[in-house]
DNA sequence: TTAAATTTTGAAAGCGCTTGCAAAATTTGC
DNA sequence: GCAAATTTTGCAAGCGCTTTCAAAATTTAA
């Protein structure tokens, strides 16, 4: 034994598809189409292929594999924000989908800072993603440039209308807020609360107000009769828009939140301030999470496909990987769920026994 | 212009290091220098090579560097799910610190299943990964040998206990009930309600109920006094469970959940069948998430530093992957926040008032 | 100014795999 | 049974980068 070969033995070289062609007296070719297309080997040998596999613990090296093939078998997904039940689910589903194909799933958030996403998309693209998932339409230009540079599919979510070259898959929020809005007209609303999230660099915010404002154009409704507050999305910031909502000489009837928290903060709210919801005050949410049917009052909101969303943004994805040819996504439905947190707007009579009320806690 | 050229034209290459070698007129060598030690290569090249890159949009391509350098800078994240709070928290916090290393995520979901997990760990391993986070110790040997056969660094969440060898970053699952049950036991509570999550192949759910079991053992009282029921997480599993115990001929005067989910189901169920908790039941969880400050009653429960959790976790993989000698990580601390859902246990008297209810609602 | 010490550089050899091509082996058709 | 058609195989040339080594350039010391 010469000391290179005990060197070998000592060292623990990685087993390599070499070896596994040695063990199985074939080539490293035929080692190599066994892995990527096993029906084009032979079965004998595909057997003692197989076996030394096995004996050796043999795990191909992805890197070369990717450098070779020009294919990673990577999918980037970034989202704003992971900690956020919407995006987890999104990615759980994503990940479940793209795993069953053997496509290994590369995540960043953006923090919902677009600086902070086109270096995230550099850092995926770096690392060879073979395709990408993001959430919502815009972005700078420079971040579409890149990924089209690269030639590899993308998909948006969360917003519809794209092309196929620029699939979205998602829903139409405008539509969503617009007929949520007319729902609440319907019940005598003429004042607006809205809490949004922060419209800047959100396009899915930007849409949601868009629709209240829709409605109202098509209602003959003034658009200074909606208030917009945007935050932070959080339970407590929807408390606090609430209590300065609410505090305004005339507050509104209904109010429409850009997101779930943001209701649940100002039911809670609500009720510690003594507030009826739907009597005086109505409140919707937008998202449908699981806490909207269980919370006193249940929860009006807007359910959205999140688990569809993510599943066909990864069928998609997938079909262009696998070089399908694939249609544009279509936009999905969304529903307006009543529950009991909306009701007719109050009479000027329950203004005025408000008015009593307020007057009496002097 | 010959026809090669030509075709390189038209085809659009990928910009490789040779190019923005040759732009920048220095070797290969010293780009991939610039691009690993920008200090080793003379400032004036330096600036040829910054402006040949960015005049040429090169993008290193990430699987050449992994074959080359035999790292991939990405690191694996299995978690036995993604879609639930706690999780995505910790990926959320994980990939922030990772990236900020410039390092990359590659995330999995088991599905609470030690097959699946076994075949992710496979295929991140197989992705080449650097390094791994995993919740929870206990797995098939198997998964250990495949990473420690790899020679990478990886780190457990969610439980204590761990050397150097088996890192774990987590906390004491055990103590944490068995504290809860000993300020129920004060409170004068003799039986008790547990609601686990799923206890096979799940450690931390195991430990909290032998940490239920340890406080009765200490106090003298007999493991009959604590009915163990388990299912999925999930609200509704709460309310089943709570249905389902208070059912019993003689029902627990305490419930401890081994996660808040069960206890938010419990508190609402609770509330539609007109028991009042505490004064009849006290109820109590095990995370404390958002919801438990604000729900009625407010929840008792068990803070878990998940966010310092994941972070650690970050930092110590991080340390390990540039080689710094790190020591085991320590157990985080945790707290027992007492709320409104606990109070003292039901006197005697208390029970007969109850069976007088019972009776009268026939 | 020159030799010695130091820094910076480029040539070249891989990293572990895939794949085009042509040869070898096998199957098919008659 | 033999030629033709088909399937299966191995060789060898990369994929785009890192890294060793020694040479070249620069700095330092005297």
């Amino acid at each position: 034994m010469d000391s290179e070969s005990a060197l070998n033995i000592s060292i623990e070289q990685r087993v390599t598809l070499k070896d596994v062609a040695r063990a199985a007296d074939v080539s490293a070719a035929t080692v190599s189409r066994f892995i990527n297309t096993p029906v084009a080997v032979r079965t004998d040998k595909r057997q003692r292929i197989e076996d030394a596999i096995k004996t050796l613990g043999y795990v191909p090296h992805g890197a070369a594999q990717a450098l070779a093939s020009r294919r990673s078998r990577m999918i980037g997904a970034i989202f704003p924000s992971i900690d956020n039940t919407l995006f987890g689910c999104a990615l759980e589903v994503f990940q479940h989908h793209a795993s069953a194909a053997d496509y290994t799933v590369v995540v960043a958030s953006s923090e919902y800072d677009p600086e902070l996403e086109t270096r995230q998309v550099r850092r995926l693209l770096r690392s060879g993603v073979d395709a990408l998932l993001l959430v919502g339409v815009e972005r700078s230009p420079e971040v579409y440039n890149l990924i089209t540079a690269r030639k590899i599919p993308y998909v948006t979510l969360w917003r519809s209308g794209g092309d196929i070259l620029h699939p979205c898959v998602g829903f139409d929020n405008v539509a969503a807020t617009e007929h949520l809005t007319d729902y609440l007209i319907g019940l005598g609303h003429k004042r607006f609360g809205v809490f949004s999230g922060l419209l800047k660099h959100n396009d899915r915010a930007q849409d949601r107000v868009s629709g209240v404002y829709k409605s109202l154009e098509n209602h003959g409704i003034s658009a200074e009769n909606a208030t917009i507050l945007e935050r932070q999305f959080g339970v407590d910031e929807g408390r606090e828009m609430f209590r300065q909502i609410t505090s305004n000489r005339n507050p509104p009837t209904a109010i429409i939140c850009g997101s779930e928290p943001f209701a649940y903060g100002a039911i809670f709210e609500a009720a510690e301030m003594g507030i009826d919801v739907p009597g005086e005050i109505s409140i919707a949410g937008f998202d449908d999470l699981w806490l909207s049917s269980q919370i006193k009052p249940s929860l009006t909101t807007i359910r959205t496909p999140q688990r569809e969303m993510a599943e066909r943004a990864a069928r998609y994805l997938l079909a262009r990987l696998s070089g399908e040819q694939v249609a544009a996504p279509r936009p999905l439905e969304i529903d307006l769920i009543i529950r009991n947190s909306t009701g007719t707007a109050p009479t000027d009579l329950r203004s005025y026994e408000e008015v009593v009320r307020i007057v009496k806690a002097f």
